[in-house]
Parts: C-alpha cells; structure tokens; sequence
DNA sequence: CATGAATGAGGCTTCATTCAT
DNA sequence: TATGAATGAAGCCTCATTCAT
C-alpha cells in the first residue's frame, strides 16, 4: 500500500503518477513491466517510486486496488432490483461494462491484462480474488433465478454459472473481431479503447445475451 | 527451427530437452522464461542450447510446431465424416482435447499460455496462427450445419462462431473448477493434469454440449 | 550521447571515466573493447556505464567526438591567415599535431586507431568523417596553391592531396622510428607519447615538408 | 605451423581451406574473426580445424606464412638488374603488386589487414616482421641509389625510406579513391580486387613515382 | 583421421532497489 | 521530501577449444 508521502501528493501529480504506472503495467506483464519506464515518461527521480511503494509489488497492488475501485464505482450503480428481469439486468452490467471501458481505459486494460493475461508467479497469489467474488455474485443469481424459473433448473448451476463467466469475459474478443477494433492501437493513438458506434455494440450484445437466454432458460 | 546437431542428438537426450524446455515456456510467459533455469534443470551448459537452436525465439518456435503438431496428431484421428450428428463430432473433439491433456500435459500448458495468457511482442506475430485456423474451421462447421439445419440460421455465423470457440477453450477452466482439479499442483508435483475420473468430465462435457446446442438450434 | 546522469558527474569522476574508456578503446578496436575491462579498472558497477551511455556505441561516439573536439580545439589555434606562405602553415599544422599528442595522448591513440586500424562494422557508418573532411580541405588548399604558384598546376589534384594526406598522417610513424620512441611502451608506463626533444621532432618535421614542398613545386 | 595430417589432405580439401580461412581473417580482425564461420564456410567438422592446427593463432600465422610465400613469388620475379633505372625498377615492383592483388585477392587483403588494420594484442608480436624487411630494403637502396646520384645524398636516408615506403602502402587508398573501386564490395562479390582498366592504374602510379623521384632527386 | 556434442568463460545489456545528499 | 548515482544479479548469446566415438 502505499506510503503516506503518496497520499499527501497533489491530486494532479498523483493522477500523473497513478496514469504512468498503469499505462506501464497494462501494456506489459508484471515481469516485464519496468519501473525505469514508467519514471522516464514522468520525468521523476527514481527514488520517488520507493518513497511512494515499498517496491514493484507494493505499487502493483495498489494499482490493482485502485482500478477494481474504479470498476466497483461503475458497475454498482446498477441496482438489481431496478429490473424485474434477470437478462435486463445482466444487459445493463454489460452497458456499465463498455462504459467503464470509455471512462478508465488504462484500468479496463489493466484488469483485462490481470484477469487473462498475468502469469508472474511474484503476483499469481493475487489474481483469484476478483473470479472468485464474481463467482460467488453469478451462483447467488443463478440459484435465484432458478427459483424464479428465468433459469432452468435442471441446469446444473455450476455449469450455468461458467457459461456466464465465459461469455461475460469473452465479449471483449467478440466485439474486437466483430467491428474490427483494435483496443491495442486506440490505446497507443490515445484514443478510447472502443472508438466506433456504441449502439452497434449494444446490439452485439443484445444477440449474445438472447443466445445464453435460450441456452439456460 | 533445430540445428542437425540438436536433430542428432539421442532420443532420450532430445526429449529431456524438450520437456525441460517445455516446462519452463509453460510456466512462464517469453519475456520471463529463462534459458538459465533450463539449462540448471537440466544440468548441461549454457553453449548446448545455442547448439541446438539459434537463440530463444528459435526454441519456443520450435516448441510451439513440436506441440502442434503433438496435437494436431491426437486430433485429426477424429473424422467429422464419421459423425453425422454434428454435436456427436463436436463432443468427439473434445474428448480427444481430454487425452491430449493427459497424454502431453506439458505441450498442453504450453498452448494454453501461448493461446490465452502470452503478451509478448517478441513472438506476438505467430500467436494468430492457430485462432485464425480455429475460427476458419468452426466458421465452415457453422455453415454446414445451417444449412442441414442444426443450427438455427438467423443467428449470425460470427456470433454462433464465437459462442462455440469461447466453449471450447473455456472447458479447462470448467473442468478445473468443477472437479477441483488445480492444474498448477498436479503439474509442479508432476502428476498428470487430470487426476481424477475422466468419465466424469465426460459428463459435464455433455451438459455443456447440450446447452450449446439449445442455444445455437 | 552521454545522460544527463553523465554529465552530473563531478568533473573528476567524469574525467576518470572517459580517460579509462579511452585508454581501453585506444587499446583495442570496438568490436574487441571491452566494457568489463573498464568497469574493472575503474572499480565502478557494471550498470554504471549504461546509466552513462545508452550502450557501447554510444560510448564510443561520445569518445569519437569528444577527441575529435579536443583535436580541433588545439588545431583550430592555428589561422591559415597568418601565414604567408602555405608550407609554413603546414608545418604549424604539424606542430600543432604534436602537441595535441603531448597533451592528450589517449585521444591522439584513440584517434589514430580510429582513422587507420578500426574494422568494426558497428561503427563503419561514422568512420568517413574526418577523412573526407581532412580531404575537401586539403583539395582547397591545393588550388588555392596552385592559383598562387606555390604548387605546379600540372600536378593533378587530386594525387597533390593524396601526397599532402598521406605524409600527415604517416609522420607519426616516422617520428616514432627516427627517435626510436615505441608509443606503445610509453603509453603502458604513462609517460607522455612522445618523450623526447620536441625540438628534433621539429627539424624531422621540417626536412619533412622541403620533401613534399620539392615533390609539389 | 600446420600438423602433419593437415599437409597429407588432399591439393583440393588444403586448397578449398585455406581460402576458407583466408577469407575469414580477410573479411575480420583476428580477434573478432570466427573459426565457427569457417566450418560452417567449408561444412567441416569442428574438430578437424584443431586436427589441422592447434589454436587459432598458429592457423592465423600459417595463413600469414603463406600469403607472404605468396607475394614474394610474385614480387620476387622483378630483377633489380634488369633495371638501370631506379625508378623503373620501383615502378616494376608496383606493377607487380597490382598483379599479385589481382591474381591473389585474398592473400592480398588479408596481408593489407596485417599491414595496417591489425591491432590484436594477440598476434601484435607478429606484426613487425613485413615492415622491418621492407625498411631494410628500402634503406639498402637508397644507400646505392645516392651513390649512384639518383637520390640526393643530403636527405636523410631514414626520411627517404620512409617516403617511399608510406608512398607505397597508401598507393592502394589513392587507387580506390580516384577510380572510385570500392574493394570491399568487389570482394563480397567474388572479383577481382580490381576491377577497371588496369593500364590506367598503371598511369596513376607513374604520376606519383615521378612526384617521389621530384622530391628525391 | 574425422566427427560434432559439450563446455564454460566472457561478451553486452537491463533491472529493481538502495542510500547519501 | 526529493533526488539520482551506484549497485550487482541476472538476462541472452558467442566463442575457441576439448574429447569421446
């Protein structure tokens, strides 16, 4: 965690440093990821990184603290109940999803590279927590929609649950082949990871979640 | 690609380097792999490798076609002419993506990384090969079978394509999770990947098949 | 080009480092220079040399420019102006030549390997330099000459400043053979190049350029 | 000096290794020159290179043994009686020196890299030796040669020789530069050294013994 | 007499981290 | 609190040479 000297940074030169180092740590893996590079695009000293974090892993894991965060703050402003049906809502997790995309580019990259990508052993004990609480999220509503029949319940929930997983995690590729987005480009122009027609990806996501309906009613 | 020396080598020489060289590009991404820990694992000198193959991108692009090819041989013994249920050919794939695993634990950790978890620049021009290959192959598939009829046509080819490929390399995971199998333990105490009944995973295989179908029909 | 991290090195450190980097690439050609070799004699750390210099080349064209900086400094004092008569000035020219290897023996070798003994083909692109440089003034002088008189314009050009080029460059061998001075030795022991009367040297010098003066006249 | 298994090859196998080698120590510094490059040149064993000769050295100091054989056949059938005139005679040796360049490419690259490009610590003992022959030479006739009148008894002996000597090794610069043969190239491409008309050469180099003879006389 | 696999020292370079200022 | 020079382990790779077959 990091240092107070950290915190009592200004908030425009701890949003620089917050940037640097994510942009760092999403476009490469833990192991190769170089604190040499994140100072030299600063212009800070290299002291200032271990006045901030204890070392490499300290500042990793604040940044991934960090951008579950930012993902939380987005994503929880969809109320559950706000919908009386499970596949709306399950759609509007998606929408909160692209958004977040738009608004936290470097966090969305980061926690993609986090959650597919990192193989480091130095981080492998932090990488579970974020499927495992989704795990735990997805079961919860597997099991209550089967009680509400939106499921079939003959399905076993496991099963339902790793389909959902599946398809929530692998929407990313789908949209990049389909609109033929290139996140990694976009990312390197500056530009926010989905750069073409929203709506067009909504409706992406339409077809998808009627397929997994279908499946699991 | 391997010098002759490397080709001359005694069969059971070659095949302790290739394990061990196997081992350590499963357990690590490219960038991370150390020719070093190879060479310790394996008691030679540093000069062999470099006997053997021009430099480390030689290797892993060696290891990379050795596995292929370990299991394209598993693979292609399943003919879709024998099927003519396309599901029956389907859950046919998998079962031999089973045995793969069983049989070449470590060439299927290693595809599992360069498929799913390799970020490196330095081989990421020969990391589409297989994907573009696969989607290829399930495209043709998803058009046959709209026209037999087993697969519903209104649904987009493209999504029905990705509904089946995310599946089909989601099953590890799934399989992990549900018999508890940790990969990673069975592979450090070289134990085979899947300790535990095989007949079950064919089971659960099933049940997924089922919900792919009823999805896609 | 040399850091910032270089250049804010005390001017002792920064002198010792170049003195022992030149010494070890006026011992040895580029490709056989070694960067290990310095750091030892220096006692530093072998990633002190890249905090200085991005790798071994650019090392290396610091020295180049560095000693060529040196070169001009001392040479540049003479004025073409103030000389009547051309042979006079050359032989100041020479004069200069010597004292520049009095006073800054390590760049005068490193030079000279530079100009006459380096192979390497890392550094052939920067090679050219000096010598067509050294060749385009010479080319100057010669017509200038031979519009005054002082040289025979039967004489084709461009064989008057092979001529003129060749003995500049070649006189250092001689001066070493007419006094019996071996460089090499000097230069292990640390005393100055040449150890001898730097009078003699001149009247060497002078019978030297009446040669020349009677080959061009 | 080479084994004896060595000498008992076969005209051909000697032959097509030398060229080899030469070829190799032409192109490269002894230090940076590479013995793996010549087996693999020649598609020979490794071993044989150390059945042949004992260390890179003693193989370098055949090869140099050699090319001086070579020369001196060569240079050797010029006379010194058949001429009257000095300079005749000096043009003679010229002459012939073009013929061994053109008739023994190799040889003569490699003796020019000894000659002059040479810095090894490894082999510096071996260096002089050419020089110091070609001094006394040069200095025997420019003893007769002022007895005779052709040169000017008041010129110090040692300067004359060193005239005609720096003359003599820097024609071959002054040839590339005015007929603009680049003979690296030529090398890489299999021709002859030189390339272009050789009775032009033959022009310059008169141009230049008269400049000598001016200067001398 | 030929072979070619094995060797390990040494080459350049990168990196995270420390610590005196 | 910030700085940035120093550190040395570890990375990949090349090389001349040896020696069992």
């Amino acid at each position: 965690m990091p240092t107070e000297t950290f915190l009592n940074l200004s908030e425009e030169k701890r949003q620089r440093f917050i940037e640097a180092a994510l942009k760092e740590f999403a476009d490469h893996n833990y192991d190769t990821a170089s604190v040499n590079r994140i100072i030299k695009e600063l212009g800070i000293a290299r002291g200032s990184v271990y006045q901030y974090f204890t070392d490499k892993l300290d500042l990793w894991l604040y940044l991934k603290e960090y951008s579950e965060q930012q993902k939380m703050n987005v994503i929880q402003s969809v109320d559950r109940k706000a919908f009386t049906n499970f596949w709306d809502y399950y759609r509007a997790l998606f929408t909160q999803g692209i958004h977040f995309d738009l608004q936290h580019p470097l966090c969305s990259r980061f926690l993609y590279r986090i959650g597919y990508k990192e193989s480091s052993k130095e981080v492998s004990n932090y990488l579970d927590g974020w499927k495992s609480k989704a795990k735990l999220m997805f079961t919860h509503w597997v099991e209550e929609e089967k009680e509400a029949g939106t499921i079939n319940p003959s399905i076993p929930t496991e099963l339902a649950v790793h389909f959902l997983i599946s398809m929530s995690t692998s929407i990313t590729e789908l949209l990049q082949n389909k609109y033929e987005v290139n996140f990694d480009e976009n990312f390197k122009n500056g530009k926010p990871l989905i750069a073409s027609n929203i709506t067009e990806f909504q409706l992406a996501v339409n077809e998808l979640i009627q397929l997994l309906a279908k499946a699991l009613t």
